[in-house]
RNA sequence: GGGCGCGUAGCUCAAACGGAUAGAGCAUCGGAUUUCUAAUCCGGCGGUUGCAGGUUCGAUUCCUGCCGCGCCUACCA
């Protein structure tokens, strides 16, 4: 609501500057006022314009309110501060269509978007790295499909890397088990907590022992399997697709828990059989992205010169030339070599970035491949998940061929991703570069004190440090599934003490949705760039600014109702007739400017989702989710509302519940929370 | 060395596009419950936004330099 009355406002004001000033002004900035009192949109481009006219800003101000006219919707325009503009709107129409809960037509742009997330190597358990990215990704879908966008969500499954080798590797060499003996460890209770540990081990393994040669034995034990995997059709590669199947398996389990799917998980295993890179190669060859280099360093190797670097060559103008002059041959040659970045090796072999490549223009429906798809995974809510297969079903949904893609992929891939896009703008794609978004976050480390709490020994430098990476081949970190029993566990102490009367059964499910409710805000309030230093107490914490308290708010509101005996879902619909201007306007007291700001917050949700999009920062909605629900529990505080006496404003306060509860429970919802029965 | 990111209250974090008095939570101190359940609310304390310049009517935000920290910089994935 609160967004089409912004766009109107611009609209117009866009109109009355071409007419009046001749001006055409693009972007025009509308802020939030810092109080309610002073209106619900400020526009502060008087102080732009006073540049421009020459005039002061408050002057400039002036004349646009005394020219700009009536605007529907809207009951006056003020000067205020130095300058800014701020517009009043007409609460009572507005809290309206509030309660109507009507949404003026969207028209959202055509296009399918991809979004990638999750991707974690099926060798061992998910961690709370994984989490991040999964609840990161899934929130941001959640947020394209509320602004009804069509998104398909997609899992890739590297099945053939070096992390599945190595625990290939583990349960042949270290514990010399059987296919039998595997095939019966996948069906015991979390088979990727075994695999955690044994990934550990083999790590150690190569590089623990005393003497060199037989740690060079081992490697090459190592680089035996990953070549037998990648070719396939041997025993170690069926081993391999066994054991990353049952991981992957444990995946969709654990995020599940959370109420992450996915739609398709492409796999390496097809990109490699299916033969995507010999489309890729052949198009990137023709193109001149890659270069073949026959002296130097990279001799032998497929190369792809990295753009955006300086190439120093004697045509740079100015300075650089200047420098470059100064330069010997010898150092413009290795430099040239610095920016190469190897896509085909001297060997023959593709490395994983031209395996990606080849990847995205599958996404784009730039490679004349497709995949095979075949059902893999039938969620508990009939939904279906496939997965890519070499010979697939001849039914089968079509994925690739997007419009738009995101990557959710942690920033220490940036160079590879960057890679990537400057490989389609090479090929020409220019389009597909500019829809190609990597949405890059920060790692989730541990802090030093819950390193030590997990019983990891720390160096006195770790010690000091703010924050300790996870190592999946140390075994080190807290693997989700730990993380998430340990929450539910916390929640159920809460909800067995405050809830004897409900079900046991009914107690545990109310401390799952506190548990992820916990757990997806906590990854969400962070800003996407900044570390996590992961520590217990603050992620199972469940008062201050955390999603139980949002939960709590919610359930509160609904519980006003259940008292009041009045229907929660139509209340507010069925009072659209009455008139709540004298609550919402009454002079203007404390009292009506307290509960209008509660409506305005809960207007404002299609807002900050679309900020959320624009700037891939989930982080924002979070913010508001929590905003609301403290304006709420402040509102829920200071007004008694079963004991209003008089009947109208009672009515005002229920609607004012009512269509909390229904945008706070919209906001929770979009961040993958839900709402309780009780708390 | 180069690239990317970060530095804000005791701690953990906000402040999209430069804007009104830099905000929350935690911790700490003090208060609120015969009421729609206190996983709550109200108040106090807490700031030279790393440092130094610059641009601007206006800078936490943009630019330059410096200091400190992290990540990336493989014919690994």
């Amino acid at each position: 609501m609160y967004r089409h009355l912004e766009a109107r406002l611009v609209e117009h004001f866009r109109d009355y500057l071409r007419r009046a000033y001749d001006l055409d002004f693009p972007k025009i900035v509308v802020e939030l006022p810092p109080r309610v009192e002073l209106g619900e949109y400020a526009l502060p481009l008087a102080f732009e314009l006073a540049k421009k006219l020459r005039k002061a800003p408050k002057k400039i101000a002036e004349e646009i309110v005394a020219g700009v006219g009536v605007i529907e919707g809207f009951t006056k325009l003020e000067v205020a501060g130095a300058g800014y503009i701020n517009a009043y709107v007409d609460r009572a129409a507005m809290a309206k269509s509030l309660a109507l809960d009507v949404h003026p037509e969207d028209k959202a742009p055509a296009g399918k978007i991809l979004v990638e997330h999750s991707s974690i190597n099926p060798n061992k358990a998910a961690h709370i790295g994984h989490l991040r990215n999964a609840i990161l990704g899934d929130t941001f879908v959640r947020l394209l499909r509320f602004a009804q966008r069509e998104v398909d969500v997609q899992n890739y499954i590297d099945n053939t890397g070096a992390q599945v080798a190595d625990v290939v590797v583990g349960f042949q060499n270290l514990d010399r088990k059987s296919r039998a003996e595997i095939e019966a460890l996948t069906k015991q209770t979390r088979f990727d907590y075994y695999c955690w540990d044994l990934y550990a081990r083999v790590s150690q393994w190569y590089a623990a022992d005393p003497t060199a040669n037989t740690s060079k034995d081992r490697l090459k034990i190592r680089a035996q399997a990953l070549h037998d995997i990648e070719h396939g059709g041997n025993e170690t590669a069926d081993l391999a697709e066994l054991i990353s199947v049952a991981v992957l398996r444990r995946h969709l389990e654990t995020m599940d828990r959370l109420d992450i799917e996915y739609d398709f998980l492409p796999r390496e295993s097809e990109i490699l059989h299916l033969h995507f890179w010999d489309a890729a190669f052949t198009k990137l060859k023709e193109s001149g992205a890659l270069t073949y280099e026959d002296s130097g360093k990279n001799k032998g190797c497929w190369v792809m010169q990295r753009v955006g670097r300086t190439l120093l060559s004697a045509k740079e103008p100015g300075e650089a030339s200047v420098k470059s002059a100064s330069q010997t041959d010898a150092e413009r040659v290795s430099q040239n070599e610095d920016n190469q970045k190897v896509i085909v090796r001297s060997n023959g072999t593709v490395g994983y970035v031209g395996k990606d490549i080849a990847y995205h223009m599958w996404k784009f429906g730039l490679l004349g491949k497709d995949f095979g798809y075949r059902k893999f995974y039938r969620y508990p809510n009939q939904h279906e998940c496939w997965i890519s297969a070499e010979h697939g079903e001849a039914d089968h949904p079509h994925f690739g061929g997007v419009a738009e893609i995101y990557n959710v992929i942690d920033a220490r891939q940036s160079e590879a991703q960057n890679t990537v896009i400057e490989a389609l703008r090479a090929l020409g794609h220019n389009d597909a570069a500019d829809h190609y978004t990597h949405f890059s976050y920060e790692m989730v480390a541990l802090t030093p004190r819950c390193a030590a709490e997990l019983g990891y020994m720390l160096s006195d430098e770790d010690k000091t440090r703010a924050y300790i990476e996870v190592s999946g081949r140390k075994g080190f970190g807290v693997k989700a599934d730990d993380l998430i029993d340990r929450l539910i566990a916390s929640a159920k102490t809460e909800v067995d003490a405050r809830h004897p009367e409900i079900s046991d059964s009914q107690r545990v499910t109310i401390s799952t949705q506190i548990a992820v409710g916990a757990l997806r805000y906590f990854m969400l309030r962070f800003t996407k760039n900044s570390v996590i230093a992961f520590d217990f107490k603050e992620a199972l914490s469940f008062e201050g600014e955390t999603g139980p308290y949002a939960q709590y708010a919610a359930v509160r509101a609904a519980n006003i109702f259940r008292k009041s005996g009045q229907n929660l879902q139509n209340f507010a619909k069925m009072h659209r007739a009455e008139d709540f201007s004298r609550y919402l306007n009454a002079n203007k007291s404390h009292d009506s400017n307290e509960i209008w700001d509660l409506w305005l917050t809960a207007s404002r949700t299609s807002n900050v989702v679309a900020q959320c999009i624009a700037t891939t920062e989930p982080a924002h909605l979070a913010k508001h989710a929590f905003q609301l629900a403290q304006k709420f529990n402040s509102f829920y505080h200071h007004y008694p509302i079963l004991q209003e006496a008089d009947e109208g404003r009672k009515n005002f306060l229920l609607s004012t519940v009512a269509v909390v509860h229904r945008e706070l429970t919209r906001v929770l919802g979009v961040m993958g929370i839900q709402v309780p029965e009780a708390m």
